[in-house]
DNA sequence: TTGTATGCGTTATCAC
DNA sequence: GTGATAACGCATACAA
């Protein structure tokens, strides 16, 4: 409405529109006495530049998008923040969308930030398969894809190592003497394979059999984090522990969790005297519980700082071969195991 | 980058930019033809509109800015994603702002938003004092305030009946016996004011004496989220429960439930034998404590829905007086009283 | 039914 | 050291 221009600046201090510009980007030299009229217009106006403006002619809008696939999980927002951190330092502002797991979401945000010229995106996308996404974002900007390696998609990635990961968590177990770890996975994506294969990697390392029938895969479908907690994990957690052998087990994603530890607590399974456990991220409530919970915890200041720099780097230097960044977990030992 | 604009579609089409202009608005009559011709270039050219350019011109970004003063709490995403329902729905892209309970970050998140040219801001400010957003706001662009009531700022507010749901709360536990009902708070600022009076009124209309030492108000200061597990509200707790007359307990509000149910817990209050517990806003890990609690549940779907409409009614009208909505909560009946 | 031309607020290329 | 002026991509008033 009662927006004050550049022009209006230029007309109160007595100057050029270009004199106003290079005092506000510093862009060449300027007498002081010239300046401070300038100064004292800005203020005297209350002056804010207009970024669209500035975008349209510059080309660039200094603004970075991070569009992630449920930002109601603390895991992207605590990255969101990293990023955050990062990019403010190097002049950039940051506006998050989510897509609610949900593709057409997806699509309209990352549409949205593309149209509104962001300089370069950093993506969880909420499918693995991200051929799609290609004739989206094509060369229009720079993009990072965060904690899902994409599939049909040519870009950087800045992942958890979780090969590594679970296979420490494993090892932990084994060593205290389990030979019979069930395991439980919501979703299947790469990522869970990867997880599964430091499962398995783990015990063939101690030459100890990899039973199917102690490893419980989800169908693969995403549930919302509310609905959760009634969700699907609850019933694979009792199919799983059908099998009396199991005398540990590894949860393998944060959405599983909830589910299976609600169902251990609603059988009422003394931990870790009965069954040992070990969850993949950790939550503020897992700490909380009686017994708390061993988990590896993804790093996400790590992954949040490391995407960033990551984009940085493609913005400022286009030409380098893409390339797979891995951020190490960190196992902290609780009382259920 | 590579981007195509309306020229290169009206070069393309053999037309000029303002019928392709009018093609793609639907602003006038274009012979079918021609439209076809237009459409044809948009597809061949993988054409997409610049928000920016649109922006500068038409003067209406169509982009709502959300800022919240702490996007890692689930409230706010879930009322984030009710607003973006709506919005979306009346042909409005929203944006995220994640203020971290920081005043500076929630201003350089409102500057920024301005200057993007957002056609409407609604805002869950960190502090109840906002009069510091007067100047940067002014008339530029409407702007909600949600689940907090500013002072300082004359504007729309949605909120929640924090009296009414306190109110409620608080009957119940009386109608089950109760005398002696500890109250917790961890912050204070005018709703928990708000919320603390609808527990004396529901004392008093029962002729049931306030006592001031069963009552715990923290000091203010905010918490970060995660670092809340071992924070103030954990402390506090155990101070107003060395008070061994109370046989229920009120925690009045998100914050303080985390650290006073770790409280508990870790000190074997045998709950609702001992002690009736009822908190305000229900989080998914609350049903699945043993035992699960009661809560009185801020409808986040309510509270987003009327911020959105009525950020629309004052983006189209903008002449009415400026009111305060409330949306009232729900009392969910579990375990713990 | 369509085209031409202007301006939104800014930056950048000239010229002085 | 400073000022005109063009151009970014688009929508629109006006002309044809």
């Amino acid at each position: 409405m009662a927006s004050v221009s550049m022009k209006d600046v230029a007309s109160v201090a007595g100057v050029s529109t270009a004199t106003v510009s290079h005092v506000l980007n510093g862009t060449r030299n300027v007498n002081d006495e010239t300046r401070e009229k300038v100064e004292l217009a800005i203020k005297l106006l209350n002056y804010r530049v207009n970024s669209v403006g500035r975008t349209l002619r510059s080309g660039s809008s200094k603004i970075i998008g991070y569009v992630a696939s449920n930002l109601s999980i603390n895991f992207y927002m605590y990255i969101g923040r990293a990023i955050t951190h990062v990019l403010s330092e190097a002049g950039y502002n940051i506006i998050y969308a989510d897509s609610q797991e949900d593709p057409r979401i997806e699509k309209r945000n990352i549409q949205n930030m593309i149209q509104q010229n962001v300089d370069g995106l950093i993506i969880v996308p909420v499918n693995q398969d991200c051929s799609y996404l290609e004739q989206m974002i094509g060369d229009l900007c720079p993009c990072v894809f965060l904690a899902r390696n994409p599939i049909g998609y040519e870009s950087d990635a800045v992942l958890a190592s979780n090969f590594e990961a679970v296979y420490e968590s494993i090892n932990l177990l084994i060593e205290k003497g389990h030979k019979n770890i069930g395991y439980m996975a919501a979703i299947s994506n790469t990522t869970a394979i990867e997880r599964l294969n430091g499962y398995k990697a783990a015990l063939s390392d101690h030459n100890l059999p990899i039973l199917d029938n102690i490893i419980k895969f989800g169908s693969g479908e995403l549930e919302s984090y509310k609905a959760q907690k009634l969700g699907n994990s609850y019933k694979l957690t009792g199919e799983l522990m059908k099998n009396k052998d199991i005398t540990a087990l590894f949860i393998s994603d944060g959405l599983s969790t909830v589910g299976a530890v609600n169902y251990l607590f609603t059988h009422h399974y003394h931990i870790p005297r009965d069954l040992a456990v070990i969850t993949f991220d950790d939550a503020f409530w897992l700490s909380m519980t009686n017994p708390s919970f061993t988990v590896t915890e993804q790093d996400t200041e790590g992954l949040g700082r490391k995407s960033a720099e990551v984009l940085l780097n493609r913005i400022h230097n286009s030409e380098n071969p893409y390339q797979v960044y891995r951020i190490p977990n960190k196992l902290i030992i609780r009382e259920s195991c």
